[in-house]
DNA sequence: CGAGCAAACTTTCCATTGAAAAGATCTTTT
DNA sequence: AAAAGATCTTTTCAATGGAAAGTTTGCTCG
């Protein structure tokens, strides 16, 4: 029966993580081929259900996508806290090779920026997603939640630094670390070394003394 | 006849200007749903022309898109072009609105950044399929070309201010105003007045004095 | 323990899509 | 005028997203 129907129903049916299970295939399948290419029924042979499961748990493709993003912005936040209060830096994902976080004295806000791109390069699914509102179910409270905590964690960084509410600076900070790291996803930039380089780039920023403009 | 037929023949065949109208078409789709929703189909019925026709012209999906990000990269070198050299300000597309280009004397670079800014929000749908390579044929020569020519005129910009070969500069100069455009199109970051702001957000990065990290 | 009930997943079906193949029409060349 | 080539159409097919209805499983309540 089983090699008929593809899959062994007794574990399939009640899968109890299938969700989880098809947000990992469908960020490893847009990290393949692009978001673009991603097919509900490609997702679901890769799950080892059948064409309808994921479209059951998400609604549609839109709802996918979106679960998608809500988890990018929720690893984002993550990403992006416990610098500056003796959290200790988390690194994204499973990943711990010291080089990218051990400089511990450089200045805070640069090292946030870094984690920003650290996340983007770690996650290049949910990332591309993320900033799609177009593919993205925008009425979403899940993802709506997710984001407000990203942004939340995003302004703690930039107002650690700046005593004074300059709007134009945290701009100028997110556009620099999300431009460079949208240009190395995109190809349009050679990463020799990333997050070297992304650290020579932020500092750049941050050199700027005064920012009145 | 051409009631069934849905357009006139006499008129839609040997068009003459077929391929611009159908780029100009996909722009504007592009504009209004999204590149996911674009579908040849419905842009065939939007130019008057059948389901074939796109394809004729641009070989598949991809080729159209690839033509529209190269259309895209002659356009931005355009735009970065004609700012030192006594050329004059050249504005995006047709409009003239003076404001935006008026500011003559403020830093070269500055001007480039804005009209970087400038292009991203005239031509959205051009700049969010020129860094989206997933959806391209990589391996076209008029994309190469064009996008060697826009790269060139990026140089040429951060080479008049900065004197040294500081690729570090130029990449961080390219990731602001790369950023800051992506996250406005994207919704991320509210443009009360988005050129004002790029300008702002720019300057913090030229008010940089030394920039040796 | 078993009957109902909701959750999780499947099967079937349909309209739409991208693309290929072959045909029709117009323009240009010779 | 005849041939050749470019431009556009018609037809066709496999793949896709999604809707609808059916089936299996686990849980709850009597």
């Amino acid at each position: 029966m089983e090699s008929l129907l593809g899959y062994d129903r007794s574990v399939t049916y009640h899968h109890g993580d299938l969700r989880r299970t098809l947000l990992a295939q469908t960020a490893s399948a847009i990290a393949e081929d692009g978001v673009a290419k991603l097919s509900m029924r490609a997702l679901a042979k890769r799950a080892g259900v059948s064409n309808a499961a994921p479209t059951y748990h998400f609604g549609d493709k839109a709802g996918l996508l979106t679960a998608l993003a809500a988890e990018g912005f929720d690893l984002l936040a993550e990403a992006m806290s416990g610098f500056g209060d003796g959290g200790g830096a988390h690194s994204v994902g499973d990943r711990r090779d010291g080089a990218a976080d051990a400089g511990g004295d450089e200045h805070g806000l640069v090292a946030r920026g870094v984690a920003y791109v650290e996340f983007a390069l770690a996650c290049p699914s949910h990332f591309t997603v993320m900033f799609q509102p177009r593919l993205l179910r925008e009425d979403d409270a899940d993802l709506a939640a997710a984001r407000q905590r990203a942004g939340a964690a995003l302004s703690v960084s930039v107002a650690e630094t700046r005593s004074g509410p300059d709007a134009d600076f945290g701009v100028a900070a997110w556009s620099l670390v999300h431009g460079y790291a949208t240009l190395v996803l995109s190809g349009a930039v050679e990463p020799e070394d990333a997050l070297k380089q992304a650290r020579a780039v932020a500092a750049h920023l941050v050199a700027d003394g005064g920012g009145t403009v």
